[in-house]
DNA sequence: ATAAGTTAGATGACACGTCAACCTTCAGGT
DNA sequence: ACCTGAAGGTTGACGTGTCATCTAACTTAT
């Protein structure tokens, strides 16, 4: 293989540009959180797609891929959760090897106290700056990247 | 304060998008990066960073603020890569308190063979995937939510 | 010159994530 | 029924990041 084709000048940008605002966004959103709710992001996470399942269950390793975390970071995760109170685990009634992760009262608090200025600090710092058109990129960008990410490595012919 | 906005149908899908994106991506340079080169991209951020400087060198504080980590961060890390032998501490001329990060030999062997692979990788599962209009509107999104978390916050009137 | 405040960096304790090993239960074939 | 393999989940060790704290060295004002 001869030399690689590196990044042209616009691409450069993007790519910097994107991993400087991850960054930067990251910081600002692990900050905010912590102050208003005293959650991470990782329990925010948790706690939100909990909210978002019907008997605000799941199982542990549904849940698992649905965020893309692996079982065992997971695991390790609800374990701690639950003994601040946040989440349960339930018996799997189909499957005996199985465990569902259940909020808590505790945990509906708190993720319905911690979203309102979630979403207030995921608009100041991102989504309101940005044009309508810009979202639709970004989110056109996404949905390609996701898509060819997802699927099964097709091997090149 | 009433009820927050939440967002929209398109602002939610942008928005979610970019998380899983996030994500994703990051799994898959982590994996690449580690299978081609054996570096963690925190290593491959320190080693190319030193690499783009003059004298392969850079202040530690500098260095730090450069690529968004704490000073804590950085020393620990430098602690490991200098066990590893890709950099070198190196006392400051000016500041006795300061101490610069020097790339060493084996260092900059390591970004030197890492970085085709890297670029390869950033290629395949992103920039290559992306119109030349859709890396330009990134690269503009992320302009403008770097400068508005990097500016001073101005005060509400 | 000296005291007070600041900055560079190191360090230790702790929280979190990964990895590999492990146990249990389930599913398929024989 | 039995064996084999795979899947759900847990666990412990280890590597990494954060936070608070510390030391040393620089800066400024008196």
């Amino acid at each position: 293989m001869s030399e690689p084709r590196w990044l042209t000048e616009p691409e450069d940008r993007a790519w910097r540009g994107y991993r400087r605002m991850r960054a930067l966004l990251d910081l600002q959103f692990t900050r905010d959180l912590a102050r208003d709710s005293g959650l991470s992001e990782a329990d925010y996470d948790v706690l939100s797609t909990l909210s978002e399942t019907e008997g605000h269950r799941q199982q542990l390793n549904d849940l698992a891929a649905q965020i893309l975390w692996s079982k065992s970071r997971l695991s390790h995760h609800i374990t701690r959760m639950e003994n601040r109170g946040l989440v349960a685990r339930e018996d799997a009634p189909a499957d005996r090897r199985g465990c569902f992760v259940v909020l808590t009262d505790a945990g509906l608090r708190a993720i319905v106290e911690a979203a309102p200025p979630h979403v207030e600090s995921v608009r100041r710092h991102f989504i309101d700056l940005l044009t309508d058109d810009q979202i639709d990129t970004l989110a056109a960008i996404a949905q390609t990247v996701v898509t060819n990410l997802t699927e099964p490595d097709r091997p090149t012919p």
